[in-house]
DNA sequence: TTAAATCCGACTAATTAACTCGGATATTGT
DNA sequence: ACAATATCCGAGTTAATTAGTCGGATTTAA
């Protein structure tokens, strides 16, 4: 068994990500394509970017010919961002997100444990924030610049 | 919701293994004053405890007076030990864990999301491999060296 | 022999994850 | 105007996982 994992969501979220970062300049990609080209279902993206919408990562048109653009150039859009956006803040223990209570930890001052979470949780979310979108599909040596 | 989570068995082996820590030099501890200690269930720890005796972390001792006995100092157990003996090894996606395939994501060569994922997984184990189990019980500065 | 422990495996209840479904709403091309 | 193509919205469903329970067998010290 497995104890950290990423959601489908998240794994969907920034793969439909990538594919919407290589056809930027194209104007609009509806939903369809990426299903397609990522074989995910088209339901179950049209669940995942409200998320993205919401966070201001990409904005959608509605319509016919519409579809979602990313909002910013892709090397301004972290893979934490995404993360983020697909399943809110990132926390290892509950314990972490809400605000200190005696119970989460029945040790007598301060939980022990605790500091090792808030670590691990910062380093997480350090990682995320290092990879942005365009260095996910940076394309081979064939094509770097001139 | 979070999606990056650690499971309860994980939090309640760590929380285990600092009582452990703590009276180290008493001889074998039983469950029952952990899980007392701790709030939490015995049945529950028992359930628990296999996983990290198998991983030679803790020695048992059955019967009467028996209970559990770290096998190796505090500083010699890192966090990561703990939680790759409760759960296995750590890794943020199936993909990583499973040899290669084709189908794992469906770009043409190679999936552009993997080297995230991986990066990910390396450091949350070095994370998690940075903190042993007496810095974690490490006293308050009243009780610091003399 | 009794009490206290680990040990073992099955069972269950609750929660979450991963989709699915049906339709409403907006927009464009013809 | 109208059909086609999108996003949008919310509820429902199914499968898997998690968290925890339960009953009892085994081991051992006192």
């Amino acid at each position: 068994m497995i104890e950290i994992k990423l959601s489908a969501k998240v794994e969907y979220g920034v793969r439909a990500m990538a594919v919407l970062a290589i056809y930027h300049q194209d104007g609009p990609l509806p939903l369809r394509e990426i299903a397609e080209q990522e074989k995910i279902s088209l339901k179950f993206l049209e669940q995942i970017f409200p998320g993205l919408r919401r966070s201001g990562l990409v904005h959608s048109v509605r319509g016919s010919r519409g579809g979602y653009v990313l909002s910013r150039a892709p090397a301004e859009i972290k893979i934490g961002d995404i993360v983020r956006a697909v399943e809110g803040p990132i926390t290892p223990v509950d314990c972490l997100s809400e605000p200190h209570n005696d119970f989460c930890c029945h040790r007598k001052d301060e939980c022990l444990t605790r500091q090792v979470w808030e670590k691990l949780r910062d380093r997480i979310n350090d990682v995320l924030d290092e990879v942005s979108l365009d260095e996910l599909v940076e394309v081979k040596p064939s094509e770097t610049l001139t």
